[in-house]
DNA sequence: AGAAATATTTGACTGACGGTCAAAATAGGG
DNA sequence: CCCTATTTTGACCGTCAGTCAAATATTTCT
């Protein structure tokens, strides 16, 4: 191992800690205002540094966003991954999953219509492909969380594999799952559907694909209510109300 | 009725050419290269006007794009109302419509995108009060086609009213051919999920969550690819391939 | 038909913003 | 304390959405 001066070691220090700076602000601008409503300047005030400077971590103002969502991303994929260590069985640890979903919408409320964004081609050139690929990085993980516990399901029975592969399930789940967080923000279609809590119905559609996957115990022949309870205080004792997330 | 002048009305009709001449040329730019990669002075060019011109037909960018969308969403209506009349039991004219979806996708390929677009909250706000509710109620349409399909179903039995409402039904299956579509366009979930066929997942997820949903009769109790055929022949007899979409 | 009045079209201009880079400021080494 | 290397800065550039006064076209009036 070669020594390396203090200094150039105190600066690497520095410079990544500044890096997190920026993340944090510009991420609570993300939350607060999208991605339009504020600019460079104005984050570079807010981080008490210059432009210039920022444009030394980020290559682009989509570069930044991007690294923001790969942050949440990764987040996301280490519940995922946490949630399916649940001890129970298949469908109970695919249940932990969907609430660790929820959690991490919880706390990015902003997630998803950030992800979508990122879809658009001209948002995702403008990126560095180092931080292109940590994102497709943490998105594997989140996918091989889900896949990983239909294989056992399979494995084990719990699941059959027909008329439906492992992997046809796995994208039928995330889908569902997308699909159903980026719908409950709509206000019009909130007030067609009558939602009030966010978390429910996101969850609800999980359970249909799952039992349209016939995937055992379907959730009139086991008592979920309680692997619910389990989950709430093995995974999430300190998060936010699940009581409301809850009901039947 | 009062008179007009017939010089007024050619100058409306010349307003609603020109009007939809630029819609054309902004589909096709949107469609070659997204939101960002094209501007109000290339528009212009390409419908021979001046930018002053268009702005007299909508007050921003955004608005423009809405009015793109919106075109897009009342064929995607008009797609859903007709295959709502599809003749057959609930579970198969609901299938119907998952076949709309798909044919209209085909036509719309990045309409999910645009879509997606539009929630952010500093595009709306862009757009003109007209155009933001004309968007609602083609919206509505959509739902209003699902939803009464599913409320029909429940009445005639076909449907359980128990677990799920009428509505949490139709949120679940807007979410899911949503979620689906989006999840579809993903490169890297293409491969991990080694999708070929764009439209195949799509009314497989449907299917999981109709077989979820309780809906009668189950997938493999009936012969759903007979009903396919008459969907295809009877709906849409000069459309895109449907033969590769139909694979088991 | 021609002039006056009215309506429409135009594109130069403005302001805002993402991104650059030469100059200023700072840190480090002797 | 000075000289060199590194880092920071913000004035500047190009682009683009959106405006509006002037130019052009059209209709009306005599």
């Amino acid at each position: 191992m070669s020594a390396v001066s203090p200094s150039i070691q105190r600066k690497e220090r520095e410079f990544l800690a500044r890096e997190e700076l920026i993340i944090t602000h510009a991420r609570r601008l993300l939350l607060e205002k999208g991605f339009q409503a504020w600019n460079m300047e104005e984050l570079a005030g807010a981080v008490q540094y210059s432009k210039g400077t920022l444009y030394q971590h980020f290559t682009s103002k989509e570069d930044l966003v991007l690294e923001v969502a790969t942050d949440a991303l990764k987040q996301r994929a280490d519940l995922f991954e946490r949630a399916s260590r649940f001890q129970g069985r298949t469908r109970e640890r695919c249940r932990a999953i969907g609430f660790a979903c929820c959690e991490f919408a919880a706390n990015c409320p902003e997630y998803f219509h950030i992800e979508m964004m990122l879809k658009s081609a001209s948002f995702w050139e403008k990126a560095s492909e180092a931080r292109r690929q940590a994102h497709a990085f943490q998105g594997a993980r989140c996918w091989r969380a889900v896949n990983h516990i239909i294989v056992e399901a399979m494995a084990v029975g719990d699941l059959p594999r027909e008329p439906y592969s492992a992997e046809q399930a796995t994208f039928a789940l995330v889908s569902v799952t997308v699909g159903s967080h980026l719908m409950v923000q709509e206000p019009h279609l909130r007030v067609q559907a009558g939602i009030t809590n966010e978390m429910m119905p996101v969850r609800v559609n999980q359970d249909m694909v799952c039992d349209g996957l016939k995937w055992r115990p379907f959730l009139n022949e086991f008592d979920y209510a309680e692997t619910d309870r389990r989950i709430v205080k093995e995974l999430f004792p300190n998060a936010v109300n699940w009581h409301h997330a809850m009901g039947g």
